[in-house]
DNA sequence: CAAGCATTTCCACTAAGTGGAATTAAGGGG
DNA sequence: CCCCTTAATTCCACTTAGTGGAAATGCTTG
């Protein structure tokens, strides 16, 4: 009778698989390992039906086991897939270097994302410093969608009905502080639209400034440059925001070139 | 009948998860899209099936389509899952920094890796340069087992059964050179049970020394210094050596004390 | 050593998933 | 412009693979 679609309330698909997935996405900064128990909990899902699941992706190699806490944490082989993934981004090949380029003459961070649901995903994020010595890439990060430059120019970027089912997401999530906290939002989409960039400050001394990036046939990303240790002002918001329009003038030119793939 | 178990050969587990996973595995560098007829192949499943967990991934979030070619690439997904493990990761948070502090001083790349399958990945991969503005991190990039100081120390580190069972896999895909190739093997295993290290040159001129870690619960890893234009000289692989002998004690000092979590 | 909690195994049930065949959609000449 | 080839998707009867409540097992703790 059912043919492999429409379970449970979902639209297509293969449930197995979706739980899965959800059990991997369980683990996340903070949380380094899960027992069943726990996992089965936040994923809402029976513990006969984690158990088994957790096995799979044991065997899968996409979790070790802790037998000492009964618990499990995700195995070297997700970062092999992640580094797959970024290797084979044309968009961060094509403009990865240009953005360390970028952050060297302009003296600040220069980062790129994408939207994982509700989440801005750096696919790479170059910190300026003074001392060259620091670290440059934090790859994979997430930042808050509602609360950052980047996550406010990608929704800028995207379509209209998918920008307001996040909205509505947001507001069932942060309980208070909503009604201001949206408002804000759609200045910021609004600026986009009007300036080409906008600025938060979300961090508290950092000032962002972000731009979306929109490819036929792509995800839409979003650019960012950012300043540490600054007070927040217009002018200089809006000087980072001409360096961030031509900066993402010329990406985007290199990008319509090399499509084609 | 069949109870969720011993589905076509396998011991224990979930097919379809199985095969979600393989699925985003097809997935690795050099081959940024896949279109289902190519994952079909390369896993050999039927189409049909392929389509519909395909078209899972993407719900899932793990899969971006591209329309144009009819195409899967990773989505940003599988790198913020890449992130959190490494976050997660206690043997990369503790001896991280001291891997970072250890590549300054003596002037040489430091790397921990770790199995996935037949390859060695990189944990952290800190690349020593005089010109210290040069990329410094790839966590993900895969090297193969057998070729690598870091794949034959960590054969050295790991129980008997699994070696011996690794090793049968390199036999049956290497056709040729096989011989020389698992005596060579050997012979780097003897090396790290006698002096605690191995060195192999597998890249043109680089020098590149290993050896493992082995925690009581945890999988094991390895560490590994390399130098690069250079001659390969005994002498120079034993002072290496040396100095990999004594920071893998500190490594395996501070771990031992932070294991209990 | 017993009691309590958590995880894994068991098992009857059946819906979820499967894959071959039919269908639809997308390039590629003629 | 339309037909033809090739590949992906949908259909659908079949049945196995997966499910989840209950029982059993295994740690841990007082």
């Amino acid at each position: 009778m059912a043919q492999a679609r429409r379970y449970a309330g979902g639209v297509d698909g293969n449930r197995s698989l979706e739980r899965g997935i959800e059990i991997l996405r369980a683990f996340r900064p903070g949380v380094d390992t899960l027992g069943n128990g726990e996992i089965a909990e936040r994923c809402g899902l029976p513990r006969s039906t984690v158990s088994r699941l957790t096995r799979t992706l044991v065997n899968s190699g996409m979790l070790d086991e802790v037998r000492s806490e009964r618990a499990y944490r995700l195995a070297a082989s997700v970062i092999s897939i992640g580094h797959a993934m970024r290797t084979g981004s044309p968009v961060l090949n094509a403009i990865g270097p240009m953005m360390r380029a970028e952050s060297a003459k302009r003296r600040l961070n220069v980062g790129l994302a994408t939207a994982d649901r509700t989440m801005m995903v750096y696919l790479e994020s170059i910190r300026y410093s003074p001392r060259a010595a620091l670290r440059n890439v934090v790859a994979g990060q997430q930042v808050p969608m509602e609360l950052t430059s980047l996550g406010r120019a990608y929704l800028a970027g995207i379509a209209e009905v998918e920008r307001e089912r996040l909205l509505r997401l947001f507001k069932r999530r942060s309980a208070a502080a909503t009604k201001a906290l949206l408002a804000d939002v759609r200045r910021s989409i609004s600026a986009v639209e009007r300036d080409g960039y906008c600025a938060v400050s979300w961090q508290p001394a950092v000032l962002a400034v972000a731009t979306p990036i929109v490819l036929e046939g792509l995800p839409v990303y979003a650019l960012n440059m950012s300043l540490q240790n600054v007070e927040r002002s217009d002018a200089l918001a809006s000087e980072i925001g001409s360096y961030l329009n031509a900066f993402a003038a010329k990406c985007q030119e290199v990008l319509a070139g090399r499509e084609p793939e």
